[in-house]
DNA sequence: CTACATTAATTGTATATACATATATTTGCT
DNA sequence: AGCAAATATATGTATATACAATTAATGTAG
């Protein structure tokens, strides 16, 4: 369905006023996609964006500041995310020893089999941007990218 | 800033991974940009959601359900969110008489009011997409339409 | 070396979503 | 009419974000 179907409005002001609005309606769509894929392995999506950045750190312990820095959401609230993952023993968190006001965080190996599940079921979302071709892609992604950097983004 | 750079990672799986992370991401930053603008205004962004619906019914009255289904957030619990609008004098609402299961939900005028206060500053943001020529905008809403009707959505 | 600012992380509280369940009303079947 | 199914909304509880404030450790200027 087209944006004006999905929420019933017959016209937007203009083509972009409805770009605006069909980012934020289609990334809640993507949003529920990924919920659908994580309930039944107990992870949100800021869980599971977590576990990723530590399997990518590739062994590295990371700080719970770096994560956050990492994250799709930058407004997560890391500590307590972690908190839950250390809970469920997929993440490991120990104070720095060097300067202890960091912590040093890291993925078990509990945590890295939940992720290695994950990889299909995950994948099987990117599949649905395929019908785009790589050229295309490249050119949305372009687009995105610049629309974060116009002038009063600077302000957030 | 490139989305590699944003989120410290390297270089994508595929062009299309990255694009569903940068949608991901691009929105939650329009999100924060959202919430700069409408927190003066003691509003979050889907409680300007229903008003703006609210003001696009001109006049008329509509049910909870019908609400729900144009907002751009589609699981937003509409009932504790009008609630909260009630409260604020911004919205009205009263059982409707031939379905009294139904409510019948209006803007007032001081909801009026709040919202001409902020279509200026609302408008701003979007002035951050005309880089855009109106044909690319045209695409990539177009893409997001087709993006949203792949198979694997049915499901959701 | 002490006092003050800075930094990293945590915590408190309000708002919102996610999902299941409950309540009230209406519709439809017999 | 009587009763089950369907519909519209509300509510309970867990998770998450938003923003402010706090705590603990470190850095630094004098």
């Amino acid at each position: 369905m087209k944006l004006e179907e999905e929420i019933k409005q017959e016209k937007f002001k203009s083509e972009h006023h409805k770009l605006m609005i069909n980012l934020l309606f289609t990334s809640s769509w993507l949003h529920r996609l990924q919920l659908s894929v994580l309930r039944p392995y107990d992870l949100t999506p800021p869980q599971y964006n977590i576990l990723r950045i530590l399997r990518g750190a590739k062994g590295e312990l990371l700080s719970l500041g770096e994560i956050t820095n990492r994250m799709i959401d930058r407004s997560s609230n890391t500590s307590r995310l972690i908190d839950k993952l250390v809970i469920k023993k997929w993440v490991s968190r120990k104070t720095c020893s060097n300067d202890r006001r960091q912590s040093e965080i890291g993925i078990t190996t509990e945590g890295l089999q939940v992720l290695g599940q994950l990889d299909g079921p995950i994948d099987s979302i990117t599949e649905q941007f395929l019908f785009l071709s790589v050229k295309e892609t490249k050119e949305v992604n372009q687009f995105l990218d610049q629309l974060r950097n116009q002038n009063l983004n600077q302000t957030i």
